[in-house]
This record gives structure tokens, sequence and C-alpha cells, in this order.
DNA sequence: TAAGCTTGTGGGAGCGCTCCCAATTCTTGC
DNA sequence: GCAAGAATTGGGAGCGCTCCCACAAGCTTA
């Protein structure tokens, strides 16, 4: 098993006595090779601990088997909500399942934006991108665009009319937790809601207006806060909303539950008999809070998994037609909504 | 501006009406090229949206400009601890500015430890690699050793004597922070720490026992209670070390404290009141949560800098004599130890 | 038994760079 | 005005693969 520092194809075949290109065939797994002749070369690459160099394949076959992790200046904050570690564990995953390498490119200043892109877009580094969706006015996806590199996008994007692109049912989601609410019997419930300049931020603000509406709850502005998915963004909007007395809250991050919940806690409201509250994601966190929080699950590894299989997809056939995968979500009650204590009232459709 | 596909050196070469090579000298800047000639040809790359192919360069130079960044098993759980994201950061950030790519290597399961690591260790794949220290019997540090591929590690190893690494000053860290509680005026003091089968966790534990030491103050094994750097670890670390009713405690990652005050809170203690708390890390929440905390800053992302650039420093001029750089830290005061109103004491050296 | 397959194997060409050395041009000193 | 040297420039070789095509066997089929 030791690594002979410099062995190439040519060796391997010269020691098992045939072709670099049989040794060729037999490591890419091709057919048309006898089965003893397979087996010889194998001895040898494991006798040898011989690896073909990733730099010549690259140049030759004209890919790389790196896929590249865009995060955009504008979610680095979000860096510390366990949402995007955690899809970036999903998506770590996937590629070496798929013997894709993971590239990760953080953009952190703006200049970063004018260095960083061109480098990404160099031929001979990535097969394809996988690109967290941002506010509709950034300039990275519509410079992907122009680019003719492969690219999948987390998140519906906002002015990527052929964008292929992985998302959960944010407005279904947030539908359910607002009606959940309204089923336990809250009738002035109010959100703080992602940044309205996402769709994420959009469509689940929308989702609670459809859970009023259908409920016919006349909705109070007042009780809408933008938040923009950060702890103390949660802390400050909950500040914000407190004022009109909500009797529950649907939050539309679990991160920002954190900071919203301090701020009642400041405000000497216990969670959930002065105020109830529903949060989205399902992070890890959300089920050992005390108390345990009530949430919309989305499957934010399996959604990283199917990001990486969506781009190996357009890579091998194209981007045409685009792909759009939404997946489902699903309400976890817990103890922050109340309804254990509220009513006998248990499950959701 | 407009990106022609398949450019080539050859290509820009003809159409300024130099030679490959020259074109090459241009693109990596180096000497011996006349300036009207370097003009022209830099005008030529201007106007073609002309970038050099990588892998190709890989090829030729046996440098791939990529470093890998490898996050074992162990460390995993850790992923939603905000050191991780911001460490990254700081390692991605200065890759960039070196003109370098980073390629992340996430362990999820066992398997990945025999399927990845060779994977990694393929010519021609990275330059180099970084590695998060893990507790001592980790395979995957034994087996870097073995390899031929330049390293460095985050936080000093156990059993590699001559490992290139990055740390900060845990000890003196954990004994500025104990310190501290004991002039403030604390006697019964108590400590929830790393993981013992880490150095991070045993310096952090010394520096807490090194500050009662010196303090005669007779330290009590019940106080001291091993965590696992997880938040619900310090949950349930701090849950069990209650019942010996400390004054004050020392958190060995601020992390952790946030399971901790969750457990002080549901025991009817307040903090700093009841009891005093200093964590170690000074992540950004630590500053907006409420009570704000009095913690031990270490500069994160000056050590993910520190680490690029010292493996680069490897790169080029060979893995002896090994780097070891040392980061020092700080006391940052806040609420949570309760200084402000205990006593009139303020700064501490 | 010859012609036509299928299956297995070998080697040339080429991917697009870097690096080295040879060739050319420009300086400079005497 | 010319040799010696320095500064430029060009082109060949090669990095270690993949891909294609040619060729060698073995196996049908008439």
């Amino acid at each position: 098993m030791g690594l002979n520092p410099k062995l190439t194809l040519e060796d391997i075949a010269r020691m098992s006595g045939v072709s670099r290109s049989t040794v060729s065939r037999v490591i890419n797994q091709q057919p048309n090779v006898s089965e003893p002749v397979r087996q010889r070369v194998m001895d040898v690459i494991h006798q040898t601990g011989f690896h073909p160099n990733l730099a010549a394949r690259s140049l030759a076959s004209q890919r790389s088997y790196i896929i590249g992790l865009v995060i955009p200046r504008s979610v680095q904050n979000l860096f510390s909500d366990p949402y995007i570690p955690l899809l970036t564990q999903g998506i770590a995953q996937t590629c070496n399942q798929n013997n894709h390498t993971l590239a990760l490119f953080l953009f952190n200043t703006e200049e970063d934006e004018y260095k960083l892109l061109p480098r990404i877009r160099r031929p001979g580094l990535v097969d394809g991108l996988i690109a967290l969706s941002t506010h509709a006015d950034d300039e990275l996806l519509t410079q992907l665009r122009q680019g003719d590199i492969p690219y999948v996008i987390t998140g519906r994007p906002m002015n990527l009319p052929d964008a292929s692109y992985v998302d959960v049912d944010n407005l279904y989601g947030a539908f359910l937790a607002v009606r959940h609410l309204i089923h336990i019997g809250y009738r002035h419930i109010g959100t703080i809601t992602g940044p309205l300049k996402t769709t994420t931020g959009m469509d689940r603000l929308e989702g609670y207006k459809k859970a009023l509406f259908e409920s016919f709850i006349e909705y109070d502005p007042r009780l809408i806060v933008e938040g923009d998915f950060t702890q103390s963004g949660g802390y400050y909007a909950a500040l914000k909303i407190l004022p009109h007395q909500p009797d529950a809250i649907f939050i539309a991050s679990d991160y920002m539950v954190l900071g919203a919940i301090q701020a009642f806690q400041e405000n000497g409201l216990t969670v959930p008999d002065d105020i109830a509250v529903v949060g989205f994601d399902d992070l890890p966190i959300s089920s050992q809070m005390s108390p345990s929080l009530t949430t919309i699950r989305q499957p934010i590894r399996p959604l990283g998994a199917k990001l990486v299989e969506t781009l190996l997809d357009i890579i091998d056939n194209g981007s045409q037609p685009p792909r759009r995968v939404i997946f489902g979500t699903e309400l976890v009650i817990r103890e922050s909504c109340g309804a254990h204590q509220k009513m006998v009232f248990q499950g959701d459709g």
C-alpha cells in the first residue's frame, strides 16, 4: 500500500504487461476488458496504491469532477445560521458519493465579486456551480446566466426565467404553520418574515396571508414585521411587533426564533402561555430548546443532495429544459405553539 | 468582454503577434517581457476575456492551486457551532486573496474515511491540506502524516511530534477567564470543559486549574464536568454541575454557554446574579445575547488566514522545520460575569 | 473455408499549459 | 566598429491522462 510517488498509467501498464489504454479502461470501469486482464491490473493498482493524476484526466477529458458551491456576499452573515452548514453537509456528502470534489467559494467583500467570479469561470476548474439564491438585484446570478457553466440555484430565483432550481414549498409550509395556530384558537397572529427581497421571504409571507384569508381573518399590517433571517434580526423584529400584542406569531426561520424568544423573555412573556410561536426549518436545536419549538420541517440535507444530482444531470444532459424540484414540508408540533395545553386538537392535514 | 469558448494561449499568441511562451510569461507576470509587448498581449487578453485553462496549468506545473479543508467526522456535529463556519470564512477569504481555490472535504460517515481520503490524496488534486484537529485516536491525522501532501492542523495535535499547526493560547485564555472570576470575588468556581480527549479541552482545563492554584483555591472535582462543545452538551453538563452550587462557572466554549444558560433558567437561576458565567471564543452572538457574555476572545478569522499562509509556506519551502503559531487571547468583560455589579474592579492584565 | 461479426488490445494524437534552451535582438565598453 | 554580454523572444518537449482508430483474435454463419 505504499504510495510510490510518481506512478503513471504507463508504469502500471508495464508492470501488469498490458497497454496504457487497457489500464485506463480498467480504472474507468469501461467494458471490453477480459476478466483475467482486469484482475491482473487491479492487483497491480492495489499493490502500488496507484491513483491517476486528476489534472491530467481533467485536461484530457475536459471534466474536472469539481463542483463549486457559491455563497454570495448577501448571505454571508447568515453563515452562522445552522441552515447553511446543514445544506453544505448535504451537498458535500452527495458530491463524495458521486466522486466529485466540492469547491467552496465564499464572497466576503465586494471586491470578490469582481475578482472571484472570473476565476470561478475559468475553464478547467469546475464542471458546474451550485449557487445560493439571493435577493433579486444580486449581480452574481445574472452574471452566472451569462456564463457557459452549468448551474443550479437553491431556492426559486427572482429574475431568471429559465434557471434550474431546487426549493421547498415555502408557501404551503407557512400556510400549514399559520393554519395550525388558527386551529388551536389564536386569532391575533403576527409574523416575522424573511427579507422581502427574496422569494423565500415573500412566499412564506404569502402562506401566512393565505391561511388568514382562508379563515376569514382580517390581517393587521402592524403584525407583519420584516426580518432578515438573523438572530438579532429576529430580536428586533419581535420588539417591534410586541406592542401590538399578538397572541401567536409565525417566525419565518428557527434561527430568528432564538432572537425573538429572547425579546419575549426580556418583556416578561412566556412561550407559549403568553405568546405562541411556530418557526420554520426544524433545525437540530429546535427540538432541544425549551420550550421545544413547533416548526415547519424542511428536508435540508435531501435538498443539498438533490442540488448535486440535478447539477450532475445538467452537466451530462444539458441545461434545457430547466429542472425544477420542489420539496414538501411538514408541520412538527411541539411545545411552543401551546397546542397540547390549549385544546384536544392535535393532528394537522 | 465576450467569453469566446475555446481560446488557448496559442490563439492569444497569434492574435497579438507573439509566441505562446511570451503570452505565458505575460500572464504569469514573469520578467523579461518588453513593455510594449506586454501591453499588446494584455490588450488582447482583456478584449477576448481569455483565461488560461487550469487543468492544463496544473498538469504542466504540477500545482493545482487548490487547498483542501478537511473536517473529520468527529467534529461534524460541531458544524452548527458558529466557530467552524467562522474559521472557514477566514480560510476561504485568504485562499481567494492568494489565488487559490478552497476544496471542502466533510467526512460524514465512517465509510468516507476509507473512500474519501485516498481520493483527497490523489496527485493533481490539492496542493496541501488544512485539517481540523480532533481527538488523539483519530485515524485521519495519522493517515495524513503518512502521505506526502503538505498539511497544517488547526489546534495542537496530540500525537504528531513534527506536524505544523496554528493554535490559540488556550491555557492562558482559560487562566485569564478564571482569574477574572476570582478577582471579582467568586470562590466556588466550576467549569464545563471541552472534550478531554482533545488538546483544546485539556489546555482550557489546565488554565482553569492554574488560576485556582495561583490563588490557593482548592479545586473541587465535582465542579469540573466534561462537555463536548455542543449546545446540548452544555445543557446537560450544567444540569450535572448545578447540584454542587457553584457561584461562578467557566464554560469552555460560547456555544456550550447557550445550552448551559437554558439549564440555569429552567432551574430558576439568573445570570449573573445567581451564577456568573465566563465563556470562550467570543462568537458574534456573545455580545448580543442577554446578558451579554463575558468571554475569552480568540481571533478566529486571523487564525484561518494564518492557516492558509502557513500551508502555502510549507508548500513552497518544505515542511521542515515544523511551523508553530500560537495566537494570543483576550478577556472581554461584559455582563455575564457580574463584574460591573459586584465590585469596582474592572481591568484585568 | 472464406467472409463477416464481435470482443479485446495497443498506440498515436492531442488536451493546453510550463519549462528549458536555443536563437535573436539590443546594449554596452573599449 | 565589433566582441561580449544582457535582455527578449520562439519553439520543442513533456506533464499524464482520454479518445479514437487500427488491428488481432475468437466466433458465427453460409
